[in-house]
DNA sequence: GACCGATTCAAACGATTGTTTGACTCTCTT
DNA sequence: AAGAGAGTCAAACAATCGTTTGAATCGGTC
């Protein structure tokens, strides 16, 4: 995994795309590689099989986005007052909305992609990757205590858990929800709108 | 759809395990027919399909789930006094936690498939859910509004979807998260605690 | 020009998928 | 006793799945 060859990238994109639009296992090696416009054996011999691709498509983004995190809630905890909840929230969701807001094309499917690994459970965390998503976790569960007196540990990762959930949600276009509302439901899909939802949920579960 | 056969009834109940534990996609009929101690063919007889299989699987519960709901919230809208946002959520929420008790066996599988449905989209909700559903949602709507003064409608709907978001995470085991909460989170699975972290975080997140 | 490792490719692999078929067994009705 | 209809069953259907193979192709080194 030394280089990243063109052909790899290109397996990459096509499959962070289409595991966005119908999920992991509705998804065909063969429909990866003729939009990729590559060979089908390209993903084995490159990837090593499909489990391991999905697990590229997820690393590609997962570091980035928690070295932005612990960044962000570093520097909220360097400070000599303590962190507001919502700040802390934000630390933690922000890096996410800004990744799909970077990406010019289709920020929907990357959002509706980390949606689905986040629901499948079908991504197992790379080792490599997994101590960064613990230390990430232990750094919010910091701001979170610090932020709101009273929470036990037990507590804070449970709504460590929700926020994750809540964001999650926000991301999936749901075509049942919409039929539900009976139309008065329909995100305009402004993420900045969205997050700013999402941000009031979070806040307000976390205070109580 | 007018008797339920004993074959039916075990497809059904194969069904619901198996998705709950590995998703739509992955179980095949075979699967479900060997579980069900059913032949191959009897899917497509009963219910003329393996689409079809999931949707009546999910109908089956959804109904009185959102009858009781509906009973709740008219209940709490009939007083004469507001109710209060905590009243609202758990008319709405309770029912699927009773739901989940109910079943002696399996409880966390049950939940697990609910919890699934939402996420991957697979279910389309029948034609004749989905009334049922659409007054539901707006009947939850309302409650919020009168429980919680500057709301609009529109944030009414993003509340009422992260909601019902959290509850769903809240019943997926999720290795991933003990891993990464390095076993510092292991939800000891009492439903009855897990439900009141849910409502203490949805009830604020509401209030907000 | 000859060799090399890395990459691509068409083709085929065996396995499994959802679905269909046609015969077979029951349980009633007449 | 004969017939009808509902349900079950083994077997086969075509299609698609992830993976493997072995030859073809490429760029760069001796």
């Amino acid at each position: 995994m030394e280089q990243t060859t063109e052909t790899q990238s290109r397996l990459l994109d096509a499959a962070e795309v289409l595991f966005a639009e119908r999920g992991f296992e509705a998804v065909s090696l063969r429909d990866i590689t003729a939009q990729a416009e590559a060979n089908v054996a390209a993903v084995n011999y490159h990837f090593g099989g499909k489990e391991n691709l999905i697990n590229a498509v997820m690393g590609r983004h997962a570091m980035p986005i928690n070295l932005e995190r612990i960044k962000r809630l570093d520097a909220l905890m360097a400070r000599e007052e303590d962190p507001t909840v919502r700040e802390v929230v934000d630390a933690f969701l922000r890096p996410l909305l800004d990744r799909i807001l970077e990406k010019e094309t289709s920020q929907q499917l990357f959002a509706k992609f980390m949606a689905r690994m986040l629901g499948e459970g079908a991504c197992r965390l790379p080792d490599e990757v997994l101590p960064q998503f613990q230390e990430m976790a232990r750094k919010v569960v910091a701001g979170f205590q610090a932020a709101v007196p009273d929470l036990n540990e037990q507590q804070a990762y449970f709504r460590l858990k929700f926020c994750f959930a809540v964001m999650a949600d926000a991301m999936m276009r749901d075509e049942a929800f919409e039929q539900i509302s009976e139309g008065r439901f329909h995100a305009g899909w402004n993420w900045n709108q969205v997050f700013e939802e999402v941000l009031d949920f979070c806040e307000g579960g976390l205070k109580k």
